[in-house]
DNA sequence: TGACATTATGTCATATCTGACATATAGTAG
DNA sequence: CTACTATATGTCAGATATGACATAATGTCA
């Protein structure tokens, strides 16, 4: 998929939300950045809903802090993998997945549950 | 997480479904083992029942015929990343996503839509 | 202020993934 | 049988992701 244009995104500082427009990205490459960047909101949003730090997490995934951040960051090196891992470790379910993906759950809601 | 666990579990040749039990491998190892797994098997029935061959979404993929096969395959060389990429190429939906993550899809429904 | 915890950013060696290629194995038609 | 198309399997050099580490921000509490 060239990486380089990602890579461009990042560097650009782009606003969050329908990603494609600004270069020539494929509809599909588009959709699956879009689909990264919100895994790696509903990953933030659930690791501080348990309150567990990214030091913390890094353990449980046997990564390390640095990566963790990347990752809510939406650093274009970390890979879906790592993201879906992540968030499974954290006790998502398959259903949770399945939303975060199409981009549920990506604001706070005001009177979330615990 | 060990990538030696999952080339195990494609040596041992394993029934689909229900990976897990049989080596120590963790509750979200397994998962997303079979989350992938999901993906590969939708891959193959959206790519048929779209006609393309393999060669063909290799081609629109910028991949090669024996990746596609691999992925197909369940191959755990494959990365998440490109299963989904893959789906999205055949026109995929994030809520076709999101179900086939689910486990969705997997059976041949006896009178599906084009 | 300082001491401490948490998160961000950058770099790098190594592990893993990837496309390309060769080749094998069906299946089908002539 | 041959020729052709589709799919499977193995290998490998080059690309990318990864964990680890250092270090810089940022925040909090006294």
């Amino acid at each position: 998929m060239k990486k380089s244009k990602r890579e461009k995104l990042k560097a650009a500082g782009w606003a969050v939300g329908s990603v494609q427009e600004f270069l020539g990205l494929s509809e599909s490459d588009a959709a699956l950045i879009e689909m990264k960047l919100s895994l790696s909101r509903s990953l933030r949003d659930r690791r501080q809903r348990h309150g567990v730090s990214q030091v913390e997490l890094a353990k449980r995934l046997r990564s390390s802090q640095s990566r963790i951040a990347k990752m809510e960051a939406g650093d274009p090196s970390v890979s879906m993998d790592l993201l879906v891992s992540s968030l499974l470790v954290l006790g998502a379910s398959a259903a949770d997945l399945a939303k975060a993906i199409r981009g549920g759950e990506g604001g706070k809601s005001r009177h979330a549950a615990a």
